[in-house]
DNA sequence: GGTAGACCTGGACGC
DNA sequence: GCGTCCAGGTCTACC
């Protein structure tokens, strides 16, 4: 049993990471709940399973148990949920450089910035690449299929798992991920993920407090198999570099919508479109403003798109 | 360093 | 019913 209240670093809007982007809508994630939290099922470092739930709370977040955890599963729980929600993250000087910019007018008072994550490294990337080149649709599926297929089951309600470590996923036989998860061509990359970081070849989760310059990041995320400019991209503004755009077939859509009369464009024109937000240019494009156009792409664009 | 062609899967569409 | 296209791309093999 345990209810902690982490405090967040103001302004914090719990709703507002949550729905930042669709990683709540992936297993091990349910939610969001009613209040805009969520529960997940996570396996401990000490091999243990358990679910916690999080919820809103005044000044931060609240998060519980039903299980007898030790001190160190305690405070390894708080670490992360910390992390996952970004809690001590601050945006106050993106606040202060989009002041005068109407389509980014609601950034501070939704407390916008920060973007939910998954509680490793691992199974951000490991996300990532289910995102492409397919439907969220897809992405859902098949992260539904890797936790019921391999993940560690919570012991009381086994029906409930967490997502897979690499170890886990590491023994693997590849022909099932490709066809039981159907994970398709992208099985032999999450294979040689999990065994990489599996064997101790590849650290990955050092690369979540590593001090980086975001080139040297890039560079070190389009290393594995399976992860290009777009998912390296995505997995840098999760990791809080924001000075690139994550284009995809969506931003080209957006951009040409926004300033180019609906006409096709290219990576450079979304490139262009946000270079003046320097440092900031990825959350500019993804807290843009963009409900206008929304409505407009309604009938071309899968309504599937978190 | 830039660009075709192939690539799993499943849903949408045209016929 | 069936073929084709393509989705929040990436890899490989060639220029």
């Amino acid at each position: 049993m345990m209810n902690s209240f982490l405090p967040a670093r103001q302004p914090f809007s719990l709703a507002t990471v949550v729905n930042s982007h669709g990683w709540v809508q992936l297993a091990p994630f349910t939610g969001p709940d009613a209040e805009n939290g969520f529960d997940y099922v996570l396996e401990l470092t000490s091999g243990r399973v358990i679910a916690f739930q999080v919820g809103a709370a005044e000044g931060g977040v609240r998060v519980s148990t039903e299980t007898a955890l030790t001190a160190a599963e305690r405070a390894e729980v708080e670490q992360t949920v910390t992390w996952m929600l970004g809690l001590d993250m601050d945006f106050s000087d993106f606040y202060t450089a989009v002041r005068h910019e109407p389509k980014l007018a609601q950034v501070e008072e939704q407390a916008q910035g920060r973007l939910l994550r998954a509680a490793t490294l691992f199974e951000n990337v490991v996300k990532s690449i289910l995102t492409t080149n397919t439907t969220w649709g897809g992405t859902k599926r098949m992260a539904s299929g890797l936790v019921n297929t391999f993940g560690a089951p919570l012991p009381d309600d086994p029906q409930r798992r967490a997502f897979p470590t690499p170890a886990r996923l590491a023994n693997a036989d590849v022909e099932i991920l490709r066809k039981t998860v159907r994970l398709g061509y992208r099985a032999p990359y999450v294979l040689e993920l999990a065994q990489r970081v599996a064997s101790g070849e590849l650290d990955l989760e050092e690369w979540k407090t590593a001090v980086l310059p975001t080139d040297e990041l890039r560079k070190r995320l389009l290393s594995l198999k399976g992860v290009g400019p777009y998912a390296a991209a995505s997995l840098l503004m999760l990791m809080g570099h924001y000075d690139a755009v994550p284009v995809d077939s969506w931003a080209f859509k957006l951009v040409s919508y926004e300033w180019h009369d609906q006409q096709p464009v290219g990576r450079a024109e979304v490139e262009k479109a946000f270079a003046d937000w320097g440092q900031w240019k990825g959350l500019a494009y993804w807290f843009w403003d963009w409900s206008y156009h929304h409505s407009l792409l309604d009938g071309s664009v899968s309504s599937e798109k978190p």
